[in-house]
RNA sequence: CGGGGCAUGGCUCAGUUUGGUAGAGCACCUGGCUUGGGACCAGGGGGUCGCAGGUUCGAAUCCUGCUGCUCCGACCA
C-alpha cells in the first residue's frame, strides 16, 4: 500500500470529545470516526487490524472444534419473551417496530437465537457436543456510551455457544474455550490474565474473564502474590479470619457524638481506628425493601456480593424515608434497635470484632463496646466487602495484589437456563428428555482493539503488536526531491511485498518529520528509512517502534534481518 | 436518571460579559522556497455561528423552547 493511497486521515490535534489513549489515538491516526454516540466507523487501518484479530479468533475456534455462523442482528421480541429478558434487559436493548406494529430488538446477545435454532434440530445425545459461533455486530442502548471503542452502542462480537448432553461434557468445552482464548490473547501480543468473576446477569455461574491489564481499565482484579489465584474484585472471596480475641467485652455504653455522621468524624472523635467502627450502608432492592449492609469503618461493601447474599435482581441506594421506616437514623445507623423490617446483612469481618463503636439509630448518639455476637439479632453473616490490596489469598492466603484491566472476553456455564425457558432438548441414552447444558464465550473484538492500545502506546503514538498491527513495516524516502532515495524506497517496497511483509511505502512529498511523526502514530512495528546513506553508502536503515533501536543493514541482508524482528516482535 | 459544561470552516479554539453584519492557528488549493522529526513566504477557497421561535433599526452575542455532544455522579449514612 502507498500512502498516497490510504484513507488514513491523521490529525495533529486530538479531538475534544476523546477521554481515554485508545479513542484519542485511534482518532488521529485516521483509524475510526464518530457516526453517533458510541458508534463508530472504521477506516481501513482500523479494519485490518479487526479482520487479523478475527482471524487469530477463527483459527483458534476452529481448533477448538468451532463452526462458524451467522445469526440475525434484528431479532423478534417473541423469542426475548420467552427467556424473560425482553423486559431484565430493559432500558439497555435497541428495539423497532416494523411496519405491521411487530417488535423487534437488535441484538444485544445471541442466546436466544441460537439456543431457537438448534432446539428444532437437536434431537439426541449423538448429535453433541456441538459448539457454535459468529462474529458479528451486536447493539446495547448503553446509558453513557464513552470512552471510544471502550464502551459502544455497537460493537464486533465473537461469541461461541457451546452444547452439551451433561456437566462433564460442559467442562470440556469450558477448558477448550478457555485454552482457546489463552491463545488468543497470547498470539495478539496482550497481557492478559484470567480471573475469578461474577456471573452477573447472564445467570448462571462458574466464570472466568480474560482482562487485559492496562492502567485505565475499568474493572479491578486482585491477583495472588504466590500463586496463580487472580480474581475480578467483584468476586474475590475473603474467608473468616481464625484471629483469636483475648478482649474482655465489655458493656453496651451510649455515647453522645454531635452530629458526626462519617466514620472519620466518629473515630477521630473517639481517638480509635477506623477498624474499630462499624460503617453501616442501606440499600433497596427491586422490591424497595431495606437491606443494611454492615463493614467494618475501613472496609467497602462489595455491592455484588451483597446482591448474592440477599438475593435481589437489582440494588439502589435507599432514600432517607426508606430508612425511616425501618427505624434507621441516616448516620447513626446500626443493627440495633431497627424495627423487623429491614434485612441485615454482616461482613464476616464484623463479627470478628470486639468492642466496636457503630450507631445507635439515635440522632447524635453512637454505642462503644459493640459486640455483634453478643449484640446483634436477626442478621444474616456472609463474606461482604471488597478485598483490599494485602488481604489474604483464598486459595493460599498469601496477600493479594491489586491491578486493573480492560475485559475482553469472557467464558461462562450458562447451564441449562435458556434450554429450559426455551425448551431445547435432547434425548440422552436412556431416551430420557433432558434440557441441553449450555455454555457462552464471548470476545469483544473491536474492545480488544481498543484494549491492545491502551496497553501499548507512548508519547508518539499507538505501538501496535506485530500480529495485529495494520501494516508491519513502513518504508519511509526521508527526501521528497531525491528520486534516487525514491527508487531505492521502491524497490525495497517491491522486494517486501514479495517476501509476503505487509509493507506501506510513504511516497507523498512531505517532509521527512511528517512522516515519521505519522509512521509513529500509526505504530508500524518496524520503520525502514531511506536517506543519503542508502544512496551513497548501501546502507538501509531500521527503526524498531517499539524500543527505539535503530539497525543498519546492507541492501542485500536486510530482508532476512527484517523478517527475524518480525518473527520476534 | 440527577448535576455541570459545550455547540462558531475539516480540526483546536477566540469573539458572547458591554448587540453593529465573523476571526486565528492547523488542514486544503496555487506559486515560490525548503527537505532526517509535524518548515517558511505570497496568494486563494471554504462558515445559514446546532435547530426553531422571540426582543431589536440591527443578534454568534439578549430571552424562550428544542436537539446533539461531553464530563461528573448515581457506593460508605
Amino acid at each position: 500500500m502507498r500512502t498516497t493511497q490510504l484513507y488514513a486521515p491523521t490529525l495533529r490535534e486530538t479531538p475534544a470529545e476523546a477521554e481515554v489513549m485508545s479513542h484519542q489515538l485511534l482518532l488521529r491516526a485516521g483509524m475510526i470516526r464518530k457516526a453517533a454516540g458510541g458508534v463508530y466507523t472504521y477506516l481501513p487501518l482500523a479494519w485490518r487490524v479487526l479482520r487479523k484479530i478475527e482471524t487469530i479468533i477463527r483459527e483458534e475456534m476452529d481448533v477448538a472444534g468451532g463452526q462458524e455462523l451467522s445469526m440475525p442482528i434484528i431479532q423478534p421480541a417473541e423469542l426475548w419473551h420467552e427467556t424473560g429478558r425482553w423486559d431484565i434487559f430493559g432500558e439497555e436493548m435497541f428495539r423497532l417496530k416494523d411496519r405491521h406494529d411487530r417488535s423487534f430488538c437488535l441484538g444485544p446477545t445471541h442466546e436466544e437465537m441460537i439456543t431457537s435454532l438448534i432446539r428444532n434440530e437437536v434431537r439426541s445425545y449423538r448429535q453433541l457436543p456441538l459448539l457454535l459461533y459468529q462474529i458479528q455486530n451486536k447493539y446495547r442502548d448503553e446509558i453513557r456510551p464513552r470512552f471510544g471503542l471502550m464502551r459502544g452502542r455497537e460493537f464486533i462480537m465473537k461469541d461461541l455457544y457451546s452444547f452439551d448432553k451433561d456437566e462433564a461434557g460442559l467442562d470440556v468445552s469450558y477448558k477448550k474455550m478457555y485454552d482457546a482464548y489463552t491463545n488468543i490473547f497470547t498470539r495478539c501480543g496482550l497481557v492478559f490474565r484470567p480471573v475469578e468473576a461474577d456471573g452477573g446477569s447472564i445467570g448462571g455461574g462458574f466464570t472466568h474473564e480474560f482482562t487485559v491489564l492496562a492502567d485505565s481499565g475499568e474493572s479491578e482484579i486482585v491477583y495472588c502474590s504466590k500463586c496463580d489465584y487472580a480474581a475480578n474484585v467483584e468476586k474475590a472471596e475473603l474467608k473468616a479470619s481464625v484471629q483469636e480475641n483475648i478482649a474482655e467485652e465489655l458493656p453496651l455504653k451510649l455515647v453522645d457524638t454531635p452530629d458526626m455522621k462519617t466514620i472519620e468524624a466518629v473515630t477521630d472523635f473517639m481517638g480509635m481506628d477506623s477498624t474499630q467502627s462499624i460503617k453501616a450502608v442501606a440499600f433497596q432492592n427491586e422490591k424497595d425493601e431495606v437491606i443494611l449492609a454492615f463493614v467494618r469503618g475501613d472496609h467497602d461493601v462489595n455491592d455484588v456480593k451483597l446482591q448474592n447474599a440477599v438475593g435481589a435482581v437489582t440494588l439502589r441506594m435507599a432514600d432517607e424515608a426508606a430508612i425511616k421506616a425501618v427505624g434507621g437514623v441516616p448516620g447513626f445507623m446500626s443493627p440495633i434497635g431497627l424495627t423487623k423490617d429491614a434485612k441485615v446483612v454482616v461482613d464476616l469481618s464484623v463479627m470478628e470484632m470486639t468492642n466496636a463503636i457503630g450507631g445507635a439509630n439515635q440522632i447524635d448518639k453512637h454505642y462503644c463496646n459493640m459486640n455483634p455476637k453478643r449484640d446483634f439479632t436477626d442478621y444474616l453473616v456472609t463474606d461482604l466487602r471488597l478485598m483490599c490490596e494485602g488481604d489474604p489469598c483464598p486459595h493460599c492466603g498469601a496477600p493479594v495484589k491489586m491491578t486493573r484491566g480492560i475485559e475482553a472476553g469472557q467464558v461462562f456455564k450458562l447451564g441449562t437456563k435458556y434450554s429450559e425457558s426455551l425448551k431445547a432438548t435432547f434425548l440422552d441414552e436412556n431416551g430420557r428428555e433432558k434440557p441441553l447444558v449450555m455454555g457462552c464465550y464471548g470476545i469483544g473484538v473491536s474492545r480488544t482493539m481498543a484494549a491492545a492500545i491502551e496497553q501499548n502506546n507512548d508519547e508518539y503514538g499507538i505501538v501496535w503488536p506485530a500480529a495485529i498491527a495494520p501494516y508491519q513495516v513502513v518504508v519511509i524516502p526521508v527526501n521528497a526531491k531525491n528520486t534516487e532515495q525514491f527508487s531505492i524506497a521502491e524497490t525495497l517496497y517491491q522486494e517486501l511485498q514479495a517476501a509476503k511483509v505487509e509493507v506501506v511505502l510513504d511516497d507523498r512529498k512531505e517532509r521527512a518529520g511528517v512522516k515519521f511523526k505519522d509512521a509513529d502514530l500509526i505504530g508500524y512495528p518496524i520503520r525502514i528509512t531511506v536517506g543519503p546513506k542508502s544512496v551513497e553508502e548501501d546502507s538501509i536503515e531500521i527503526k524498531i517502534r517499539r524500543s527505539g533501536e535503530v539497525f543498519t543493514y546492507g541492501k542485500v541482508d536486510y530482508l532476512e534481518n527484517v523478517l527475524s524482528m518480525l518473527r520476534n516482535l
